[in-house]
RNA sequence: GCCCGGGUGGCGAAAUCGGCAGACGCAACGGACUUAAAAUCCGUUUUUCCGUAAGGAGAGUGUGGGUUCAAGUCCCACCCCGGGCACCA
C-alpha cells in the first residue's frame, strides 16, 4: 500500500455505516459470572434535545467517549449509555411561538441530534436509549411520586409563584427577566400563592451534607462539594419564643446569636408571616403586599431595607423587656421561622435597618480584650464577652449560648435548634410538557393518588398553546375529568406537571434496565452497575441536578429499590466552551459555533481531537478556530506515515538502512515513553491535551528517523500508534487498523503496554548551577552516582572559572536531576 | 459581602512531588521543493543589553514581601479576571 491522501469524509462515512450495521459493538456484556471482566459504568449527562448539538456537548461527549474506549481497551466491561432529557419549557415555547406541538418538535429534535451524535462516532449502546418524555419512562416518575407520597415525602402546600397579569399565567423563573415577563418586558411580575407539590428533601438535608464528607470527598471536585454544602447551609442556633403583648400567640424567632438577646430592640417578621398578617391593619397589609412584590422585582444585592411597625409589642423572654414588632422586607419567610429578633449592635443588617427607622441600639457584647462600645458606629459581630445580660453577663459568647439554650429549654420558651438553608423542593409546574402529577382531587375524598395499575397518566395530545391562562392541561376536559378511584364521584385530575429535574434525578438507573415494564428497573441489574464509576458533565449542574439526584438515590434506597447511597463514585466537571469573545457561548451573544460545520470541513476525528487538545478538560475552553489546523495536520501526518510505511519493504534506500539500529532505538524509546505518558494521563488526570501533545512529539520523532527505521521497528510502531490514537480519533484508527491488515475494531484491542527498559533514556543532560544560576549542562549516563556528578560538574570547563578563588559552601546533587554548587 | 477557580510569550497552553520556565500547537518569519502558487518538509521565534560573528551577560510566570542551595510551584499581604451564592438571622 502506498501513501494516500487523508480523506476524512470517505473514511468517516464508511466506518459510520460499518458501526451502524453492528449494533452490538458498544454493548456492555450482560454476563455476570465472577470470571467476567470488571464493570465500568461511565455516564455523560444526557442532553436536552434542542435540535442541535453544540460545542459544549461535543466537549462533554468527546471526553466521556475517550474514557469509555480506553476502558474497553483496558479490558473492562463498559456500560456507556445515552438518552434525552426531553421534557421542558423550550418545547412549549416553540409551541407558542411557532405553532409546533411539543411532542413533534421534541421527537424530531431527538432524531436530528442522534444523527449528529452518530456522525461524531460516539460509542453509545443505542439499545439503552431513553427519552424522558415517553410514557414508558415518565410512568416511573409517577410511580416514584406515589411511593414518596405514601411516605409523606411528597406533599402539598401553598407557595408563591411568578404571575404575569398580562398573560394571566404562571411564569418559570427563567421567564422572568429583570422582574418582568419575558413576553411583556414592561409588565412587572407579581407573586401569587398557589397550592403546590413539594418533595421533602429537607428530611435528607443532614445526610446529604454528611455524605459530602464521608462518601464523596476525593471522588467529586472540591468546588462542587463546597457549593453543595453552602446550598444545604446547615446552621446551628436557637429558637426562642417572644410572647405578643395582649395575645396568647407567640412569635418564634431563629437566631445563631442568642448570646446577644439582651441587645434585641425589636422583633421583625417577614411581610408574609401569618402573625404579621393577623396583627396588621388594612394599611399595614397593603404595605406588606407592596414589600413582597417589590422584593421580587429588585435584582439581587440591591434590596433597600424597608419595613413598618405593626403597632404591637413583644416580650423578650430573658429580660422581660417590651420591644416593638415590625415587618421587614429583608426577613425571609422561608428561612428559619420567618421571624427574627433585631440586635442592631451586633448584626450588620439589623444595624442598617434600625438606624434607618430610629430603633434604639444597645450593645451587650464587648471584645475579649476591650470595653463595651456604648455608641457603636457599626455593628460588632465578632464573638466576645456578654455584658448587661442579667445572670448571663460576663460569659464568653459560646458559653452564653449554651447556658441560655439550656435556660430556654428548662423554662419552655425555646431550645437549641438547627436550621438549613436548603428548602423543600417545589416540583409543581403549571406547564404542559412534563410528567403529569398522578393525583386526583375528589370533592368527597379530597386528595386521592392514582392507583398504580392506572399508570401512566398520559399527556393528552390535543392541547391548545396560547401562553395564557392556567396550566394548559386544566383546559383539556378529557384529561381533567375522571372518576374518583375511591368513591367513584366526578373528580378532577391534578393539572400540574413535574419539574424536569425529577426526570433527570434517576435516569442513569433506568439505563441499566431501560425496557422494564413492571418496575422502574430491576434491582439486580442496578446492583451490577452502581455506583456509577464516572459521571461527567458541566459544572453548571453542580447544585440542582447533582443534589436532587443524590436525594433520589437516598429515597430509592430507603424504598428498598437499591442498596447504594450515592449515585456516582466519581464526578468530573468539564469547563465551559467560551465564544471567541471570552464569554459563554449563547445564542443571544451570537458567538455560537455549530459543530456540524466543523465536522463537514475537517471531519469528526479532527473536531474531537481539537476540543481535547485545546486545554485541560476541567478548564474553560476559549474557542479559537484558527488553531484547528494543528490537530488536522497531525492526523494527516499520522495518516501518511502509517499508509506509506505499512508495507514498505523493497525500497532500496530503506534496505540499505536496515542496520541502522540507532534510529530504531530512538524511535522505540519515544514510542514507549509515549505509551507511558498517555496511559498515565488516562489513569490520573485526563489531561488529554498533554496526551495528544505527546503523540505529536512521537510523530515528530518518527518523521525525523523515518528513512532509517527497520521493518521490525515499524511493525511495532505502526499498530501501537494506531491504538494510542483510538480513544481520541476512532474513525482514522479503525481505518488504519484495517489497512495494517488487522481485524476487529481498534477500540477492542488490548491497550498498548510500555516496556520501561525500552523507554529509559541512556544519556541525560544534567543542569549545573552555581549559586542557583544555570551555568552549564553535563551529559551523563542515567543513574550516574552522586560522587561522580560532583566531580564532573566541578571539572566542567564552564564551571571551573566560576569556582576559582571561591570556597564551596555547599554542594547539592540530585541524581538524574541537577547539580547546584553554592560558593562564597 | 462570602465561598470557589484562575492570572505564564503575539495567541491556546505545558511544567504531575520545590529542581533546566515556555513541551505541544496556532500565528508570523526564513529556507528547501515548484515555472509559480498551494500543499509538504526543514528551521527561527520570551525579552533586554554587549558582540561583525561564534558567543556572552542580565531580566522574566499579576504586584510587594518572606522561606529555601533552589519558587510558576510553599507562606503572608495586596491587585485584577471568571464562576457560584448573596440580606440565610
Amino acid at each position: 500500500m502506498a501513501e494516500s491522501v487523508y480523506d476524512h469524509d470517505q473514511i468517516e462515512l464508511k466506518w459510520q455505516q460499518r458501526w451502524a450495521a453492528n449494533p452490538a459493538l458498544y454493548k456492555a456484556d450482560a454476563a455476570s459470572d465472577a470470571s467476567a471482566a470488571p464493570k465500568y459504568y461511565v455516564v455523560e449527562m444526557f442532553p436536552y434535545p434542542s435540535g442541535r448539538l453544540h460545542m459544549g456537548h461535543v466537549r462533554n461527549y468527546s471526553i466521556g467517549d475517550a474514557l469509555a474506549r480506553y476502558m474497553w481497551m483496558r479490558g473492562y466491561n463498559v456500560l456507556h449509555p445515552i438518552g434525552w432529557d426531553a421534557f421542558g419549557l423550550p418545547a412549549e415555547n416553540a409551541a407558542i411561538k411557532r405553532n409546533m406541538h411539543p411532542q413533534d418538535w421534541t421527537r424530531s429534535n431527538i432524531q436530528e441530534m442522534k444523527k449528529q451524535m452518530l456522525r461524531m462516532g460516539f460509542a453509545y449502546d443505542w439499545a439503552t436509549e431513553i427519552a424522558t418524555c415517553e410514557p414508558d419512562y415518565y410512568r416511573w416518575n409517577q410511580w416514584l411520586f406515589l411511593k414518596m407520597f405514601e411516605r409523606g415525602l411528597a406533599y402539598r402546600k401553598k407557595a408563591m409563584v411568578n404571575w404575569c397579569p398580562e398573560c394571566a399565567t404562571v411564569l418559570a423563573n427563567e421567564q422572568v427577566i429583570d422582574g418582568c415577563c419575558w413576553r411583556h418586558e414592561t409588565t412587572p411580575v407579581e407573586q401569587r400563592a398557589l397550592e403546590q407539590w413539594f418533595f421533602r428533601i429537607t428530611e435528607y438535608a443532614d445526610e446529604l451534607l454528611k455524605d459530602t464528607y464521608d462518601k464523596l470527598e476525593g471522588g467529586w471536585p472540591e468546588r462542587v462539594l463546597s457549593m453543595q454544602r453552602n446550598w444545604i447551609g446547615r446552621s446551628e442556633g436557637s429558637e426562642i419564643d417572644f410572647a405578643i403583648e395582649g395575645s396568647s400567640e407567640k412569635i418564634r424567632v431563629f437566631t445563631t446569636r442568642v448570646d446577644t438577646i439582651y441587645g434585641a430592640t425589636c422583633v421583625i417578621l417577614a411581610p408574609e408571616h401569618p402573625i404579621a398578617q393577623a396583627l396588621l391593619d388594612d394599611a399595614g397589609k397593603a404595605k406588606a403586599k407592596h414589600l413582597i412584590d417589590a422584593r421580587k422585582q429588585q435584582g439581587p444585592g440591591e434590596l433597600i431595607k424597608d419595613g413598618a411597625p405593626t403597632g404591637h409589642y413583644a416580650i423578650n423572654p430573658y429580660s422581660g423587656e417590651r420591644v416593638p414588632i415590625w415587618i421587614g422586607n429583608f426577613v425571609l419567610m422561608d428561612y428559619g421561622t420567618g421571624a427574627i429578633m433585631a440586635v442592631p449592635a451586633h448584626d450588620e443588617r439589623d444595624f442598617d435597618f434600625c438606624t434607618t427607622f430610629g430603633i434604639p441600639i444597645r450593645s451587650v457584647i464587648r471584645p475579649v480584650d476591650g470595653a463595651l462600645d456604648e455608641n457603636p458606629k457599626a455593628a460588632f459581630c465578632d464573638y466576645g464577652i456578654t455584658e448587661k445580660s442579667g445572670e448571663f453577663s460576663g460569659l464568653p459568647s459560646a458559653d452564653a449560648r449554651r447556658k441560655m439554650n439550656e435556660f430556654a429549654e428548662a423554662k419552655g420558651f425555646g431550645k437549641a435548634a438547627i436550621t438549613f438553608r436548603i428548602k423543600d423542593w417545589g416540583v409543581s409546574r403549571q406547564r404542559y410538557w412534563g410528567t403529569p402529577i398522578p393525583m386526583i382531587h375528589c370533592p368527597k375524598c379530597g386528595l386521592v393518588p392514582v392507583p398504580e395499575k392506572d399508570l401512566p397518566v398520559t399527556l393528552p395530545y390535543n392541547v391548545k398553546f396560547t401562553g395564557r391562562g392556567r396550566s394548559p392541561l386544566a383546559e383539556v376536559p378529557e384529561f381533567m375529568n375522571v372518576k374518583c378511584p375511591t368513591c367513584g364521584a366526578d373528580s378532577q385530575r391534578e393539572s400540574d406537571t413535574m419539574d424536569t429535574f425529577v426526570d433527570s434525578s434517576w435516569y442513569f438507573y433506568r439505563y441499566c434496565d431501560p425496557r422494564n415494564t413492571s418496575a422502574p428497573f430491576d434491582s439486580a441489574a442496578v446492583a451490577k452497575w452502581f455506583p456509577i464509576d464516572q459521571y461527567i458533565g458541566g459544572v453548571t449542574h453542580a447544585i440542582l441536578h447533582l443534589i436532587y439526584s443524590r436525594f433520589f438515590t437516598k429515597v430509592m434506597r430507603d424504598l428498598g429499590l437499591i442498596t447504594n447511597s450515592e449515585p456516582a463514585q466519581n464526578l468530573f466537571t468539564q469547563g465551559m466552551v467560551l465564544g471567541s469573545d471570552g464569554s459563554a457561548m449563547s445564542k443571544s451573544k451570537g458567538n455560537v459555533v455549530d459543530p456540524e460545520e466543523m465536522v463537514g470541513k475537517y471531519g469528526a476525528d479532527t473536531c474531537r481531537l481539537f476540543v481535547l487538545f485545546a486545554n485541560a478538560p476541567e478548564k474553560d475552553m476559549p474557542w479559537i478556530e484558527s488553531s484547528v489546523g494543528g490537530p488536522r495536520r497531525f492526523l494527516e501526518r499520522v495518516w501518511r506515515f502509517v499508509t506509506r510505511n505499512a508495507e514498505r519493504t523493497a525500497d532500496a534506500e530503506w534496505v540499505a538502512a536496515e542496520g541502522s539500529s540507532d534510529a530504531d532505538r530512538r524511535a522505540l524509546r519515544k514510542l514507549h515513553q509515549t505509551i507511558s505518558k498517555v496511559t498515565e494521563d488516562f489513569d490520573n488526570r485526563w489531561h488529554f491535551n498533554t496526551s495528544i501533545a505527546a503523540l505529536m512529539e512521537l510523530m515528530n520523532r518518527l518523521y525525523e528517523d523515518e528513512a532509517s527505521l527497520s521493518r521490525a521497528a515499524l511493525d511495532q510502531i505502526l499498530p501501537n500508534v494506531t491504538l494510542l490514537l483510538a480513544p481520541f480519533a476512532p474513525f482514522i484508527a479503525d481505518e488504519l487498523w484495517e489497512q495494517l491488515g488487522r481485524t476487529g475494531p481498534a477500540f477492542r484491542q488490548p491497550w498498548p503496554q510500555w516496556d520501561a527498559e525500552l523507554a529509559k533514556e541512556d544519556l541525560l543532560e544534567i543542569p549545573v548551577q552555581v549559586n542557583g544560576k544555570l551555568r552549564a549542562k553535563i551529559i551523563v549516563p542515567i543513574g550516574t552516582p552522586q560522587a561522580e556528578l560532583e566531580k564532573l560538574a566541578q571539572a566542567d570547563a564552564k564551571i571551573q572559572p566560576l569556582l576559582e578563588g571561591k570556597t564551596i559552601a555547599k554542594l547539592i546533587v540530585v541524581p538524574d536531576k541537577l547539580v547546584n554548587i553554592v560558593v562564597r
